[in-house]
DNA sequence: CCTGATTTTAATCATTTGATTAAAAATCTT
DNA sequence: AAGATTTTTAATCAAATGATTAAAATCAGG
């Protein structure tokens, strides 16, 4: 049996050699698309290894979708729950490192999107956080804003669905984006990293119409 | 040989049931996740007509993507190229034409990105409008305002990028949303409604700031 | 180095799935 | 209505694919 002990160097550790090809191969293909042969040979390995490490590809697949969705919410959460930063520092935080970490990995929100919606959102039951979204310190302090008349639209929801629209759409739709605006690869990152200031500025400009 | 000048009435076609059904399964679970036989289930068929009428599944699933994406691009297509009309007006319209449109096709964005991320954006070469987007009546117009003055960022791919992501990431993400949000369909349909009017004034406050 | 446990491999299964075929049924033409 | 054409059906194929198995190779402890 496996056990996650071994006394391998890492690099040559096939559980973990696995996971990070199935990663790379999920996140590229979606679920449905990918086959185990193609995890396999990603990750260089006997196409029985897999199964012999994560029992079967459903396993292996939801062990890369949790780990996905768990990591970013890790990092999204502990900019939001900071109950020592204001609001608008916040969304400066919450825009640079969600930019910068989709610059990292700007296949993560299609893959996590497409999956949920496949899935019909039963995986979002198997995450506790999101239910706690709407009682972070984020939403508390926009509450706030709003009962001091600093801003116009009630409803956070609306805020949230906009921060994450102008955050991630452009990564989403790159290929449309790079062949309709006859943008490069290399322009197109910096376009985004543009986006780290301008994203802030532009919410703040919209909290105050509406 | 099939033709398409059946005598049958419509609801009674075979091919049109095909294709109806086809764009249901397709826009629901994606290519890869599609067996001919859910289509043929759906559109209550033998499975071998779905073959008979169109060849394959991958034949008749680059006619459904087609025919949606160009349904799509014709509708905003118009709105873009009016010469009548304002910038401010044009925002207004393609907010709630296009809100309109994916209230009552909520699947339509994530079955296009899922699928045009897969194909490596290959399909977009079958799209020659693809090309001619920056050169509309709409980006001229914005240009011509940045000119002015009267806009702070220059780029006018960040303004489609801004409009697409308020008007589009709210439906790609409904089941994220509807959970973290504690939101009914209605209550979200509701939420999309208001966007209508609300992602206009947003735009222009945008517009001025940068 | 021997022995038992663990890991890896090659071969093979069983099922799923896209597609085809040949015959039957329905429709059209004259 | 007869004969030809088109459409539909049931059965089946072949390839792809997730998974298993039994044997071989490797490793760890004594």
């Amino acid at each position: 049996m496996a056990t996650s002990k071994s006394k391998q160097p890492v690099d040559t550790n096939t559980e973990e050699k696995i996971r990070k090809a199935a990663r790379v191969v999920f996140h590229k293909k979606g679920f449905a698309a990918t086959r185990t042969r193609d995890i396999a040979e990603e990750a260089n390995i006997n196409l029985a290894l897999l199964n012999y490490y994560f029992r079967s590809k459903e396993k292996l697949f939801e062990l890369i979708m949790l780990e996905t969705i768990a990591t970013f919410l890790q990092n999204m959460g502990t900019i939001f729950n900071d109950e020592n930063t204001t609001l608008a520092k916040k969304i400066e935080l919450v825009a640079e490192k969600y930019i910068d970490q989709l610059i990292a990995e700007p296949e993560m929100p299609i893959f996590v999107m497409s999956e949920v919606r496949s899935n019909g959102g039963k995986i979002l039951e198997k995450l506790p956080v999101v239910n706690s979204v709407m009682q972070s310190a984020f939403i508390k302090q926009y509450k706030q804003a709003v009962a001091n008349g600093e801003i116009a639209v009630a409803n956070p929801l609306h805020f949230v669905m906009n921060i994450m629209g102008l955050v991630v759409f452009p990564f989403v739709n790159s290929p449309l984006i790079k062949k309709a605006g006859k943008v490069s690869d290399a322009q197109f990152t910096q376009l985004m990293k543009e986006r780290k200031k301008l994203v802030p500025v532009w919410i703040q400009a919209m909290l105050k119409a509406g």
